[in-house]
DNA sequence: AACGCTAATCGAAACGTTTCGAACGTGTCA
DNA sequence: TGACACGTTCGAAACGTTTCGATTAGCGTT
């Protein structure tokens, strides 16, 4: 900018004015000026623009993976509402560890993002004390977390679950087997109460050998699977409650000798683009990607655009069962339950 | 940092070697800083850094489409290479557009990121430029880009293809369809020519009315696969570029009511970890996402670690023929061609 | 006792912006 | 003619670091 102001014979002052619309330059300066931008080829630095201003129209978003498909979509709606809005996305996977996670957090704070959107891991760890501390504003994504009291988009994973679970039911599965992710994020605790609910309210025992839980990575699936299929009495359905752990599911069911959905029944959360295009066609709950990108979007850009004190919003949206062909219905039970 | 020079009666000049370990710091001194530190709770502000620095620690990446799970797991394994190495990603969708990629490229700029690793869209654009004016080290990634010399990672597009072509006539295809991206990057040209070539070393024809080209993404796979199957004499295996167009493909033979591999065998282009647990379960050209990435990775921190004179560096690393079971032998054919 | 050497510490400039208040020239009004 | 307002322009401080050269204190030598 220096350059610029001593080509054109200006101060950087006028240039800074002109950039920004802060004051009226006269065409002559206005034309000087922009001249002289073109022939230096000046680009204005954002980083001491930063640091001037305190902003960075920078963001920070982590996710525990973002091979999983569901965050893959959220991030790329995500992605698309800052570019449009002039933002930059630092992109951080926490891998489901906490104490990467801290790390990453302190490394976009310390680049000053203006805001934080978070699929959290484990406890929270330092989020608390940045909520509290900070005026970064924070969005949970997907997981609440306990004692953090901010902005926040999830699904109303219980009732996705209890619909799911009493859709197998209302076709005449009675063992039906539950696989999720470590209890300690709110989805899967969610979504484990839907399940049991679901079985509750149809008059069915909850079995704890059923319940198995993973990591979220494919081979806990398979492990899980691998399980409950080698139990006495094993299940006649199997519920997964993540993309990679279905994917898990399907191998050890595949492994065992067994097919889906002739031998087990199979349903999961979260639908991904090819569900409907090979065989079996999984039975989905699907989270609407789109609108929990959006809408977490929306909530960080609008604290951004200042309405810093308004309440803490919690936007809960509803899941879509996706009937397909992997879970079949078991004729005799079937009239037996319905009856 | 001022605050707390002052809490620890000291000067910011000596709290800044102390942090840096620029200078040697007495004990005492040492130890009234760091506590002064815990007091206030002081984290370094990276912004003021940077520009007093002139680097970020920062890497912009940019891809046409994190959802295609190709660049999914790329971009992954390029997060974790970086964050290993204490650098923050910024990353950016094009969405094949090169207007998007100028924008978001001159983004990364001016936030003075210290290197680029781009998967560029149509012909560079503002590349060229940077690679030849700035002094940000830039790798490409999966595509070359003509009059851009620079480091690079991509496959031997060419041979993955005519591996998979000459597969399809081995199993006694003749006329083999041919789905195909914007021919304007290296890798769709150069897959291309290994179609071609294949067909010519096992004397075939190359019929162009086999050959489709689309803009990447589902709906282009499904259009340009219902041409092929309207054709009067149509394909009997379809060869599709890239993940998203594979499964517009298999959309469109499943509304076509045709099913795979029994009246049409289907091979694509990139691996997907659900890919055999899944009927049909596709023969596909897998990359090596890892190796990708990888690479990409160090040839990126190589330069940032001073090996700025190093002359360009291209690795080109070998596809692998995933042979499973969406392609079907063709009895009489088969006979013919290989007697 | 005066000197020089080393180790530790510091003051101040610099990085490239934004912004505030001051300065300047010009035209208007009393 | 002098006071005043207005529209432009500018000088300089500030953002929070790093770094260079200067300063100081302590100590061994001669």
């Amino acid at each position: 900018m220096l350059h610029v102001a001593e080509a054109a014979r200006v101060s950087v002052a006028t240039v800074s004015a002109l950039l920004n619309g802060t004051a009226t330059v006269s065409p002559e300066l206005t034309q000087r000026i922009e001249q002289a931008i073109r022939d230096i080829g000046y680009k204005r630095n954002a980083i001491a623009r930063s640091l001037k201003m305190g902003t960075t129209r920078t963001i920070g978003l982590t996710v525990p993976h973002i091979t999983n498909p569901f965050f893959t979509d959220v991030v790329s709606v995500i992605q698309q509402a800052f570019d449009r809005a002039g933002y930059a996305v630092m992109l951080c996977c926490t891998d489901e560890d906490l104490n990467t996670q801290d790390e990453q957090i302190r490394l976009l704070l310390d680049r000053m993002v203006d805001g934080l959107i978070v699929a959290r891991v484990g406890d929270g760890g330092l989020l608390k004390g940045i909520v509290e501390d900070t005026n970064v504003p924070v969005v949970l994504l997907d997981r609440l977390c306990e004692g953090v009291d901010t902005d926040a988009v999830v699904l109303d994973n219980q009732r996705a679950v209890f619909d799911a679970v009493t859709y197998l039911i209302h076709l005449g599965h009675r063992r039906i087997g539950y696989i999720t992710g470590t209890s300690d994020i709110s989805p899967m605790h969610d979504r484990m109460i839907g399940y049991r609910e679901a079985l509750q309210a149809a008059g069915l025992p909850v079995a704890e050998e059923l319940i198995r839980s993973g990591n979220f990575h494919e081979i806990d699936g398979y492990n899980a699977t691998m399980q409950l299929l080698s139990l006495h009495d094993r299940p006649s359905a199997i519920f997964s409650a993540n993309n990679p752990m279905v994917i898990g599911t399907m191998k050890a069911i595949r492994d065992i000798g067994l097919s889906c959905p002739e031998d087990i029944s199979v349903a999961c959360f979260d639908d991904f683009p090819w569900s409907d295009v090979f065989v079996p066609q999984l039975t989905t709950v699907a989270q609407p990607v789109q609108a929990i990108g959006e809408q977490a979007a929306n909530l960080l850009l609008d604290r951004l655009a200042g309405n810093r004190d308004a309440p803490p919003r919690k936007l809960v949206l509803k899941g879509r069962l996706m009937i397909r062909s992997s879970c079949r219905p078991l004729g005799a039970i079937a009239q037996s339950v319905s009856a």
